[in-house]
Formats: structure tokens, C-alpha cells, sequence
DNA sequence: CGCCTGTTTGATCTACCTCAACTGCTGTGG
DNA sequence: CCACAGCAGTTGAGGTAGATCAAACAGGCG
């Protein structure tokens, strides 16, 4: 459980106009001396798969953002009961400003480089320059429209509706991110394990498992291998999501304006 | 529905400074200056129980305060199944600045007395004042681990689990406000019908009714009234909403630091 | 090769849903 | 003042989606 004792520290030190995630991350409305005041406190480490961050319940002293890979925040009920609250992938970012106990587990699912900063320092760059601010207060609401999102999928959604569910949002990321449409045909992986996928749902491994080769057996996927995963008809697969026409959400991603 | 139609606007106009939630709301860092500035262009309404305040997909010209009152966020798939995805109370914000389409809908629980902002007018102030900005991320913060806690409801608990957690969090609530500690024999008023606590718990009516049966005659609560409730022992009640120790979470009531 | 982890598939069980009836209030109108 | 309609809530009987328990399979790795 405590690998993290040994955080690699590989020092890649970067410059931040180079970052891949200069313009989607916390720090994207940031101004040239901005960013150098950033810059001089920023420090990159690397997580390996399956690594805890942070634990539930404990004090944090850094926060920052993703730089490559996906994150999971859990949250665990005594009796072991585990229901991941929140996905999150590359310029996302972790910890929340003047909440310095995390409520959460913090695990790196993928290999994962953060870009961290101390929480002082950060909140006294934040205080000062409201760029950072901003942009915080943004991703913050579109977080939380997305945990609402993944309310209405837990409470009301059908298995099948859920894991369905599940896959849309992933193709709509992968497309994004390829910054092709979001058509038939199109191929990604799934990041996580059946497992992840379970606690994300809040269903078991085993209807996961059922529930993909229902949609596989259903024609709306098709599995070329367990973790990848090919759109075979997107109309069909959005419309057993349960979100036929989708007025509002998922797309997180949204563009920040 | 639109019942909006005709608003009333009772413009009660009260100063800023004797507002009874001007230390928790989204001004409470405001200095005397800054809130002239908002008393200038703020406006009180009044909404009835039941009424809709926006509608989801609707473009939303105000935002703002809750006065008074209890206020709810619902979110509905095609087929009319619908989750409640929060719950607000005075002092509580609605509205996403920069965010003009509403991915809910907002409808008055109880009476509700808001104080709105035009979107336009608030927004511009905001980035001129960081007051405002530094409260409303720490409210959003607040409201994405409340969120979070709930995804956790929605997810793993059991029906029996769920009822019991919504009575610890109004008890809570109304402990808090009432500045009261939460103990044994504290009475409450549910401010929502059974259909919306369903809602809100990811569970039918029937079985809302029959876990309230069934805490009352496991001793945990007596019911004085449908809508009443008192605390006959907390211990069991949380012990049978899931999170005995609660080691971070549902007190999203936490003072702004 | 055999072990381990992740995944699939099958058989059964149960918590919660669905459908239906009934109770108690409150308001309304003859 | 009573009849009764309408709504919120409760209770019961039976059905089902998804959980649980169990076994088998596939790929990677020492």
C-alpha cells in the first residue's frame, strides 16, 4: 500500500511553455510572468500504475495537475465497499485549494506524471494572480456538472445503460483528444480494469463483464481485445446510454470558452 | 409548468448589511465597497413550492442567492426517470457563471426567496473583485465533495442506508443551524414529499416509506408527524447509514475557514 | 510448465421494483 | 355538516435486475 515512500522524483524539469498541457490546465490563462512564477515552484513526479497518491482522510501538501495519465479518486465504506467519485485524465487537476484533508482516495491507474506545487506557495501565487483563480473556478464547475451527470447514471441508470453510458464518454474523450469526430469505426482503449469499471458504475465486475458482450453480441461494439474497444454503430450504442439526444452534458470537455 | 410566467417580485428591498445570509453566502468576503456595488443591482424574488425556477437546457439570464427556502436540482432522462442531483439551502448559490445553459432543472421545494444578479452585471464584478471569486470556488469545492459523498450514496449503499444517511444530513443541517449540538431526541422537519426523497436517493417511493418504517420500529427515530421526525438514537441511525465514523465527509456545512 | 491476475460465463438468490389496494388529511361544494 | 375527491403516504404480494457464489479460461511471467 505505501509505495509511496519511494516517489521518483525525476527531475524532467520542463519548461512550462513547452508543457503538452499548457492550454487546457489550471494554468492556461496564466500571462508569460505568471507562469515564470510558477514555473520556479513547480516540481514533476512520477507515479507508477496502480500507485496510491494521496490517501482518504489524510493532510495534502501538494496539489497540481495531471501531466500524462488517468487518476481515480475512490471513496471506501468501512465494511470495504469502494465507489470511485471522479475520472481524471491529462491538465485535470488534483487537490482543492484551502481543503487541505483529501476525502478521497488518490490512485494512479495508469502510469501517471503529476505537476505539482506546494500548497502554500500555490494558494499565495492564486491569491495574488486571478488568472489562476479563474481557471480554477471553471474547471471546478465543470467537474461538478459532471459528477451530477454520474449521479442521474448511478441512481437511475440500468446496468446496460450504465456501462454503455460508460463507453460514449470514453469514445467522446478519445475523439476529442485525436481531435477527430466522434464516428463509427472509431478504436480506443478502455484505461481501466473491469474492476475500475464496476466501481465507477456502481455495479459489479461481473455484470460489467456481461454487459459488454451484450453490447458486443448487440452489435454496438466490438472487442478487439478486452481493454479495446471499436465503435461499431454509435447510434445504437448512445441510444442504449440511455442519453439519446444528450441536451446537456457528458462532454465535459467543453471547450473552456 | 410555467407557471414562471408570472413572477413575483416583491422587491422588498433590503439592505445587504441586515441580509441573514450575509456571512455564508457567496458576498460574505465582500468589504462595504463591494457589496454597494451588488446592493445596486441586486433584486429579490419570490417562487412558490413546486414552481420551476429554470428549466434544464434553459439559457439563464440571473444567478444568485438562496434567501429562503429549500431548493432542488433534478435532472430527467427521455423516459421521464428522474434523479435528484442536489439539494440547496439558504445561503447556497445557484447559477454557473460562464456557464449560461442550465444541465438542470431548478425547482422551488418550499417558498423560496432568492436575491438575483443579472449574469452579465455579476460576472463583470467578479473579475473585478476576487472576494467574490475566492467564495464561490470554495462554495463550488464545498458542493463537488458534497457531490462526491452522495455519488458514494447513490452508488454502494443499501436502500435502509440511504434513508438513514438522508436523516443524518438534515439532522446536521438543522442541528447547525439551530447551533444546537446533534444529539438524541433533536426534532426536524423533512422539507421534501417521499417522491422527492426517492429522487433524491435513487430509490422508489414504496421503498422510502417502508425504511422509514423500518428505522421507526427498529428504534432509531420516532415519526411525531409524515414530515416530522425526531432523533430516538443517533448512535444506531448512523451506525445504519453506512459511514460510522464519517471519517471526512457530509458536513459540507464546514465554516468558510 | 504452473501460477497469478484479469476476465468471462453459469446457476442461484435477494433487495428492490412494480403493481395494487388502502389509509388518513385537507379542501370543496352541495 | 357531511360527502367525496385528491393527494401524500403506507402496506402487501409477486416479479426481476443485478448481486453472489462458483467455475473455467486466457494471457503473461518466473
Amino acid at each position: 500500500m505505501q509505495i509511496r515512500e519511494v516517489p521518483k522524483l525525476r527531475s524532467a524539469h520542463q519548461k512550462c511553455g513547452d508543457c503538452p498541457i499548457r492550454h487546457r490546465a489550471v494554468c492556461s490563462y496564466c500571462d508569460a510572468h505568471e507562469l515564470a512564477e510558477l514555473d520556479a515552484i513547480k516540481l514533476y513526479r512520477d507515479f507508477d500504475a496502480g500507485q496510491e497518491i494521496v490517501g482518504e482522510g489524510e493532510l495534502t501538501e501538494t496539489l497540481g495537475s495531471i501531466v500524462t495519465g488517468v487518476v481515480a479518486l475512490h471513496k471506501t465504506l468501512e465494511d470495504g465497499r469502494r465507489q470511485m467519485v471522479g475520472l481524471l485524465f491529462a491538465s485535470d487537476f488534483i487537490g482543492r485549494p484551502l481543503r487541505p484533508i483529501a476525502p478521497y482516495d488518490v490512485i494512479a491507474v495508469t502510469p501517471v506524471r503529476m505537476c505539482l506545487f506546494h500548497r502554500s506557495q500555490f494558494e499565495k501565487i492564486m491569491q495574488k494572480h486571478s488568472a489562476l483563480e479563474r481557471r480554477l473556478l471553471e474547471m471546478t464547475l465543470d467537474e461538478l456538472d459532471s459528477a451530477r451527470e454520474w449521479m442521474m447514471l448511478l441512481g437511475r441508470k440500468t446496468a446496460q445503460e450504465k456501462v454503455a453510458s460508460f463507453l460514449v464518454i470514453l469514445a467522446r474523450r478519445n475523439a476529442d483528444l485525436a481531435k477527430r469526430p466522434l464516428t463509427d469505426g472509431l478504436v480506443f482503449t478502455i484505461p481501466i480494469t473491469r474492476e475500475s469499471m464496476s466501481e465507477y458504475l456502481g455495479l459489479t465486475i461481473e455484470t460489467v463483464s456481461r454487459q459488454m458482450t451484450a453490447l458486443r453480441k448487440g452489435g454496438a461494439i466490438n472487442l478487439i481485445e478486452k481493454r479495446m474497444v471499436e465503435i461499431a454503430d454509435l447510434d445504437t450504442l448512445i441510444e442504449l446510454s440511455g442519453d439519446g439526444s444528450d441536451p446537456s452534458g457528458w462532454s465535459r470537455q467543453a471547450q473552456p470558452a
